[in-house]
DNA sequence: GTCTATATACAGATAGAC
DNA sequence: GTCTATCTGTATATAGAC
């Protein structure tokens, strides 16, 4: 049994990527693991405490992935098809990415809570940009690395809310084809 | 002086753009056109009428546009151009596509919203396909029309959606630069 | 068409007992 | 840590008067 905390992040999470903020309700949250709203507050004080959580642990997560596509001695080729997967994982699961969900309703968040929405989606181009730059070898395509980071990232964070409605992986499939066609 | 109707739907709209699904509220139109919300109800009867109403006025207005650049002379990399420019006007005014805006937040649709919105996206890249097919001499890469227009139209909603925490036009402008890079 | 009044539901949040 | 109880705000929605 993990602890109690935890148990609620997990439900938070599942919630949030597959109903948006408003499926991050301490009611529902409360109901879920069996304890009272007001007992939620304990763990969190406020909302913004709850969002703040969600939003590290998927930036934590997200980067964990990162570091081991990072550390193995695949091609570029290899290590791209790593990174996409990872999406593919999420619309597999017919959730959102937590972070383009949030990206979504912005407005609700804090400017802390916006702050690190911003850096994780800049970490992410910044590591694309490292790998491709280290591997320009096997690059394909003039356009400069930065270029193909920010396509990539925003394509395949479109790609999960189109696919979402249309109850298929056909977007995030050809995306995986568009930037596996500039490498090696 | 436009109807109240119009009016209403106007301001939602301009809400939905920017606040999400919550900045649609019925007091809160009611209150920016200056009557009470139960009076909304008589134009809206439900939320999900006014949804409805929203997604067909957006998806109209966004068929026009594309009419009017179908109907011109223009070649194929202008007309690519045009295209993009309609959602480099909405990351100017910092607004969401209204219909990424609620791909977001499609648990809180009925079925039928839900397949309009579905049908907006399709619509879009058969139209896209159709224009690549149409000048596929002026066509670079050997990449199918179909992949083409979905990497090209999820790119744009993802890039909407990132610009906007960032506060800046950065990954529009990749998405336009890489996909321009693919036509003559 | 617009109003007042109201029903109902749910949100976030807090005080204070145990 | 968790509870009960409660406050406050807001949401959608409806009945019925004018």
């Amino acid at each position: 049994m993990t602890d109690k905390r935890d148990q609620l992040e997990a439900l938070a999470m599942e919630n949030a990527q597959r109903c948006g903020m408003s499926g991050m309700s301490f009611r529902t949250l409360a109901d879920e693991v069996g304890i009272k709203s007001s007992s939620v507050h304990y763990y969190f004080p406020e909302k913004s405490d709850l969002a703040r959580a969600l939003i590290e642990r998927y930036s934590d997560d997200f980067f964990a992935a990162l570091d081991k596509i990072e550390n193995s001695n695949w091609n570029l080729r290899r290590k791209v098809k790593a990174f996409i997967a990872i999406f593919e994982d999420v619309a597999r699961n017919k959730k959102l990415c937590l972070c383009g969900m949030m990206a979504a309703e912005v407005e609700q968040l804090d400017d802390h809570n916006r702050s690190l929405l911003e850096q994780y989606f800049k970490n992410i181009e910044k590591w694309l940009v490292k790998l491709l730059e280290d591997n320009h070898q096997d690059v394909r395509t003039e356009l400069p690395p930065r270029l193909i980071a920010k396509t990539l990232l925003a394509g395949l964070e479109g790609a999960l809310l189109l696919d979402r409605v249309a109850g298929d992986m056909q977007r995030i499939k050809a995306q995986k084809e568009l930037f596996l066609s500039l490498i090696e």
